[in-house]
DNA sequence: TGCGTGGCATTAACCACATCCTCGG
DNA sequence: GTCCGAGGATGTGGTTAATGCCACG
């Protein structure tokens, strides 16, 4: 849990003033881009243009990134149930190792039957009834079975060609031109990443060392932060429907990557399509294996176990000082106190005979 | 089936202050 | 380019109120 002496991560405002606009209506915040059309477009505009010819309603369009709402999504992070584009994928997935943990699934294409369905997996009827449908994802394998560790970790091995045949893992293959699970261990996020940035310009590749940089220093850990439950945005279509986006409680994480505005402003993509999102998608398949050894099925069953059982959401403690200053410091019903306040120097004494574990820090 | 209630679980907010970081000189 | 001081931002944990969820009548 993230707090910042009650001031509030979003400095109490989710306004997005960067948002993209819509290029057609320039009025309406864009929620999709459509590759075909080289176009980012509101829902109302999404919903117009694309119904006005045959043609049109095929097009291809993809979520504007949630966190930037500037560039097309890449990725859907579970963790943090947010679609993000590369840049802001990572940007915060980069920042430390557990955030690198998240697992992140390529998003795909709307497609246009399922024009108002938000990658959080609602979709609208012609009924206007909002229905939970299935991420297009070639992990929704996982998901089905999530609670059930044998069928976790066989999710973990989708490229199970037979399991794949009656999900929708086939329609990442077609996306991705062939079985990307194995690309999708995403452990460090290393192969995606080096894909990515080898396909994106300097500037990119810099501000993406400079993140890289950062780590370690003073920056936030990104977990999963809760949005405050009356504060669970929706999402207003202007197509006669309306769609509520799935409410996990979730905030957008690139909002608060960097807790510090002012040693890490939130880099606001490039306004266009970068260089590697473009790439991303339409960039030839990547050769990936489709058959796996016994040894190599093994393997992996292993090594999924090592990670799974190597998670960790605990608390990361950064600066042990501060840790140990907290403990010692004096408290009045679990709020920090002035030293001057009455019993608290008895209690900072107290608490510095009994707790060895740590010590006074020297303050010169 | 819908509503109200109680119990339990979860989460955000609050506090002080040493430390960290940035920036200007 | 390096150093230093000032000033602002940050992180830290225990408690509690608020809120959500669930079962039951």
């Amino acid at each position: 849990m993230l707090k910042e002496n009650g001031r509030g991560i979003h400095g109490g405002n989710t306004s997005n003033h960067w948002a993209r606009i819509c290029d057609t209506c320039q009025s309406a915040v864009c929620t999709v881009y459509c590759r075909a059309d080289s176009a980012y477009l509101c829902t109302g505009c999404d919903a117009r243009i694309h119904a006005a010819s045959p043609e049109a309603l095929y097009h291809e369009r993809i979520w504007v990134c949630e966190a930037s709402e500037c560039a097309p999504a890449a990725f859907l992070c579970k963790a943090d149930a947010a679609s993000l584009c590369t840049t802001c994928d990572s940007d915060i997935h980069s920042a430390n190792p557990l955030a690198g943990c998240h697992h992140r699934v390529p998003i795909l294409p709307i497609p246009s039957m399922l024009c108002g369905t938000h990658p959080s997996g609602f979709v609208m009827g012609p009924t206007g009834i909002a229905a939970k449908i299935e991420f297009l994802t070639q992990d929704d394998d996982e998901t089905i079975h999530e609670e059930e560790d044998e069928d976790e970790t066989a999710s973990w091995l989708l490229f199970n060609p037979v399991k794949n045949i009656n999900n929708q893992s086939n329609k990442i293959g077609q996306f991705f031109g062939g079985e990307v699970d194995d690309y999708l261990d995403l452990d460090k996020y290393n192969s995606c990443q080096d894909i990515q940035f080898s396909n994106q310009d300097n500037n990119q590749l810099q501000h993406y060392n400079v993140s890289q940089k950062s780590y370690g220093s003073d920056n936030v850990v990104p977990t999963q932060f809760r949005k405050s439950k009356d504060q669970i945005h929706n999402h207003s279509f202007q197509l006669g429907l309306e769609y509520e986006t799935l409410n996990n409680g979730y905030d957008h994480p690139a909002s608060i990557s960097h807790a510090n505005p002012q040693r890490a402003r939130f880099q606001n993509p490039s306004p266009r399509p970068q260089k590697g999102i473009t790439d991303l998608f339409s960039s030839p398949p990547i050769p990936m294996p489709t058959q796996l050894t016994p040894m190599d099925r093994e393997a992996r069953v292993l090594r999924y176990r090592e990670k799974k059982k190597a998670r960790k959401f605990e608390k990361t403690i950064r600066y042990a000082s501060r840790k140990a200053y907290a403990e010692t410091r004096p408290r009045v019903k679990g709020r920090f106190a002035k030293r001057t306040d009455v019993g608290a120097e008895q209690m900072f004494s107290t608490t510095l005979i009994e707790d060895g574990g740590y010590g006074i820090v020297p303050s010169f």
